[in-house]
DNA sequence: ACTTTGATGATCGAACGTGATCGTTTTGTA
DNA sequence: TACAAAACGATCACGTTCGATCATCAAAGT
């Protein structure tokens, strides 16, 4: 049995009922306990149906969140594009993490998506961005840091005047990035102030994690932030193009696909 | 039976009478007491049913304005206490500020509805209060400064540890600070944090204004923050007592009642 | 024919849901 | 008021489920 034939399977049970259970599909799919769980994941993470203890049901309709409907803002707009991968990413850039670990997570919507998953997990997170610190504070166990600075309304980042000590004795062991675009000649974002807020943080770390989604290969943006040989590790998604990865892996970058 | 299951069950009972016995439910659901009492838990902290003893009955009509549930934090439910006289105040507090001015605003539900009447002021305004930028964002023409540290949730503000620069070279002519309550011994907040968080910024602000409604006269609360006589000017609505606001002019303290 | 890549299966420890038992509190009744 | 029964919350033990890692296998490319 492949592949396809066990997902359409599966589909077909949560649709009749709304829920199958895990021993049901132990039963009717001729497969290990591996990779039925494998299946369940994969088609949890493209949003088609939703795991619960013990086996899948239907997705909820989306989180009534945004109550105007609309998003508004771009970058609001922006986190609903290519969302099932971003969640997939930030799912295994928080893998990356160790519990009690002090990290670094810049702002942008990719690295927004891995903060669900930092729960429980008791860091303590130094971020730029208030939509992060938005995401993080109903952690109870997450100590969430600021730096000062200016909010910048646009980017919705914290950014201090160049040459202060804006985060006064922190150090980390890693810092999770975003980004506008990836290309030969390295990491791009929108505007200066991000790339400038970026490069504060990455004085700062000891590893640099970029997390992109693979469209980002494919795009271009104004302002370049850094070479990829300062990138150590990258966490995309399985649409990478091949000669990227080759070079990635030449320049001795790490690579995590999802 | 899954527990998705059991809490449709659980509902579908709640719903159709209004009331569902624990034995009842017992006999319907093929569970045991403790799961039972779980579901009951979980249903009833997610606000869609309410326990009494005995069995569940439907939740009480909420307040009209939250439709569901999450009118629970402190701090909110503050925000709604003598809201007319606090916005009365803020206006008049936003009064004493000049166009282009830099200011510091402590947080608090007070402070907070002063943010409106900042717009168009083109102020640059320093605050630990992560409610305060949230309110100032929109005001394009107001430029927002944040000190660096941890972000307290219960209190929602940023702290730095003692003895760190968390606001480099920032000097204000004005502090803007709300408080628990006032009396002879001074002014008075809930906790510790707010205190450390408070003194911080007096010793960088040129003048203290103090803004309490009256009922703030009248109560008392755990952590001194300074003595009446490091107050230069106190906004506050016509209920405050007599004798406090003799004792006040006395020292010296300006008095600003709307 | 050999290596590489991707998918599958097996195993382990950890987390979770469940059921049973305790002592305590509330309710109803004598 | 006093008492007994019911209901409650806390805790422990057990089985299941989960995620991560490693080993195995088949297909594709060299």
């Amino acid at each position: 049995m492949h592949a396809e034939e066990r997902e359409r399977l599966i589909l077909e049970a949560v649709a009749d009922t709304g829920f199958v259970s895990y021993r049901a599909l132990e039963a009717r799919l001729d497969a290990s306990p591996a990779t039925i769980r494998r299946d369940l994941t994969r088609l949890e993470e493209s949003g088609r149906i939703q795991r619960v203890h013990g086996g899948a049901k239907l997705p909820e309709d989306e989180k009534p969140d945004n109550p105007r409907g609309l998003a508004g803002t771009p970058f609001e707009q922006s986190i609903t594009q290519n969302l099932p991968a971003k969640q997939a990413i930030g799912r295994a850039a928080a893998k990356l993490c160790r519990p009690g670990e002090g990290i670094m997570i810049d702002g942008g919507t990719t690295t927004l998506q891995m903060c669900p998953y930092l729960d429980g997990l008791d860091m303590q997170v130094l971020t730029n961005s208030l939509h992060i610190v938005h995401a993080l504070l109903p952690q109870t166990g997450t100590r969430v840091l600021l730096p000062s600075g200016t909010v910048f309304r646009e980017q919705n980042i914290v950014l201090a005047p160049a040459g202060e000590d804006s985060m006064p004795r922190f150090h980390a062991p890693k810092l999770f990035m975003g980004a506008a675009a990836v290309g030969p000649q390295g990491v791009m974002q929108q505007d200066v102030i991000l790339v400038a807020a970026e490069r504060r943080f990455m004085d700062r770390a000891e590893e640099v994690v970029l997390l992109v989604d693979s469209s980002k290969f494919r795009s271009s943006s104004g302002a370049i932030v850094c070479g990829l040989d300062e990138v150590d590790t990258i966490v995309t998604d399985a649409g990478i193009p091949q000669d990227m990865a080759d070079r990635l892996r030449d320049l001795g970058v790490k690579l995590v696909v999802v």
